[in-house]
DNA sequence: TATACTAGAGAACGACCGTTCTCGGCGCAA
DNA sequence: TTGCGCCGAGAACGGTCGTTCTCTAGTATA
């Protein structure tokens, strides 16, 4: 049989991999289950209930999110490169096909209105999001608003980028990084 | 009896409200009939099904937008004052306390994955919104990529708006405006 | 081998939803 | 006044979903 921490992977990617592509009110626990391999009597003893897989998911899809920024920046010397590194993490991301957006924000514009752990949890995440941008914006040495500046930016080629289905979302908001960042450093 | 016309009208802004609020999926055909006063026999022979209501809601959010849009400009004389006439339509838009982001963002990720309508009327309102922002920039006399890091800013403040819940991001994504619309008309 | 336990497959259950139908009442034409 | 047609209220229907239950078969232990 399989053991209990792999289950509960099977489970939490396939739903992640289902609610994304459909969304998550659309995935009901029978496709999940027949995605995942994982009997229902199985899935209901790892998560209570759905609302508890759906947080399941966004813990790992926040987990993800992270390491692929950190992979991305790692290669970057200076914070101005790390900052840059965002937009490289994302092209990736964008590239890959199936690519439809933040999945907080999906889940946010889906669920927040009637479940307030995914508004948290989504709330969390940005939070988290703007702290790491932050955090280099100071090592950089420039001004504050930067911060949001490219946080900004960032969200909105997500967003443009799985509406219009491409790549160039990304690459015009990076070049649009480069402008502020230079701004803010007073290079200008 | 209610006529027609203001029949339809009265289901497409109760159904607005309630999807806006609540998302798609969560709203009943009977809370629309609820919130309208009109009886479910009429809201079908209106709109044969509940897609066809979802599409004339997204409809009626594109008006609602290009109407506000157009608002904000109205005042300004040079198109760099209609560019940021955008965001400060955004401002009194988030101000109104019961924001939660793009309806067709939203709408895109709660269904974009199951119904390829949703899909196309997002896309096409991005579009439009798009081609609005290009030409201001032509007559602006800035370089193109100017629509686009434009564009990216006001989705992103929308994105980080509804999320935090608060109007800075709009005000900050105003300020990047300012900085990349005086860097595309080279007076940096 | 016999027994007790466990897990999976899938049926079952109750709730809800989109959609249609029924029924009772109101307005209107002759 | 009488019949006709339309309307709203809400019941009804078929389907789906989240969740639980049943039944069967396999396994480990004594």
């Amino acid at each position: 049989m399989i053991s209990e921490g792999t289950a509960r992977n099977l489970v939490v990617r396939a739903a992640a991999s289902l609610f994304y592509a459909r969304g998550i009110q659309a995935v009901g626990m029978d496709a999940v289950r027949a995605e995942a391999g994982v009997s229902l009597k199985r899935i209901y003893t790892l998560f209570p209930s759905k609302s508890d897989l759906v947080a399941a998911v966004l813990n790992h899809r926040r987990a993800q999110w992270e390491s692929g920024l950190e992979d991305a920046a790692k290669n970057c010397r200076t914070p101005q490169g790390k900052l840059l590194a965002i937009f490289d993490f994302l092209r990736s991301w964008v590239s890959e096909g199936d690519f439809r957006g933040c999945a907080f924000v999906n889940a946010f514009g889906e669920l927040s209105g009637v479940s307030p752990d995914v508004a948290e949890l989504s709330r969390n995440q940005k939070a988290a999001f703007r702290e790491y941008v932050a955090e280099l914006v100071r090592e950089a040495g420039a001004f504050q608003a930067l911060t949001d500046y490219l946080v900004i930016l960032a969200e909105g080629a997500q967003v443009i980028a799985a509406i219009d289905g491409g790549v160039d979302a990304v690459d015009n908001a990076r070049s649009a990084a480069e402008i502020v960042i230079a701004n803010a450093l007073g290079e200008l």
